[in-house]
DNA sequence: ACTTATTATCGTAATATTGCAATATATAAA
DNA sequence: TTTATATATTGCAATATTACGATAATAAGT
């Protein structure tokens, strides 16, 4: 037990669940805003922005990566993240139609 | 280790958190797709429906009930869930809010 | 080549989540 | 009141997530 029984579901519903997921704690809802206030950021800001250590921050930047809501960019010796605005209109379309598609009155 | 640092993020940040996590679920996705479809739902239903234990079904429910997304309503000796449309809206205006001022591009 | 700065990865501890069997609770019907 | 049915709760095992120190990898400047 204590695995998600991901094969009982369809993909759709798996994705769904994995988009929401991955923005389901504060640490990357706070990244996305920062990078989206700055335009841009290093991963250095974001640990003293944010308050968590370096190696935490990376690791959620890689799992915001991991749905491609971010781009990275080697900008010398440091990472230029910023939002993949495509990928992010496509979730957020994605999401409202679920959202859109799964609301029904009945008391 | 090992406990999300809630404090060190505003409340809104957790919020929307939260939100995007009791979501993040395939099992929870698929409920309410079902009780959506159904108009109104016993949980029994979902236990084959779903294909999850009664036991781990009630504990979904619990969640999605957390925030506010279900009411249940005694039906006899059984439950009606049924999706709290007000709330649903509110919460999917939320999600847009944040979709909509947390999107920049920068490269 | 060496040093410095930045980010990624590894290993690990603490906590959370998932899932289920067993049990408790509650209501309806007999 | 007993029985059957439906849902909730408890306890527990397996797995996942969160967080961080230590370390590796990469690139720039000296």
């Amino acid at each position: 037990m204590g695995i998600t029984k991901t094969q009982i579901f369809t993909e759709r519903q798996n994705d769904l669940a994995q988009f929401f997921k991955v923005l389901g704690h504060p640490a990357r809802v706070a990244i996305l805003q920062y990078i989206s206030n700055q335009n841009a950021c290093i991963c250095n800001d974001l640990v003293e922005e944010i308050g968590l250590a370096q190696a935490t921050i990376s690791q959620h930047l890689k799992e915001l990566k991991s749905i491609g809501l971010l781009n990275g960019e080697i900008e010398g010796k440091s990472m230029n993240y910023c939002i993949n605005v495509e990928r992010w209109t496509a979730i957020q379309n994605e999401l409202n139609l679920f959202f859109n598609t799964t609301k029904s009155n009945c008391c």
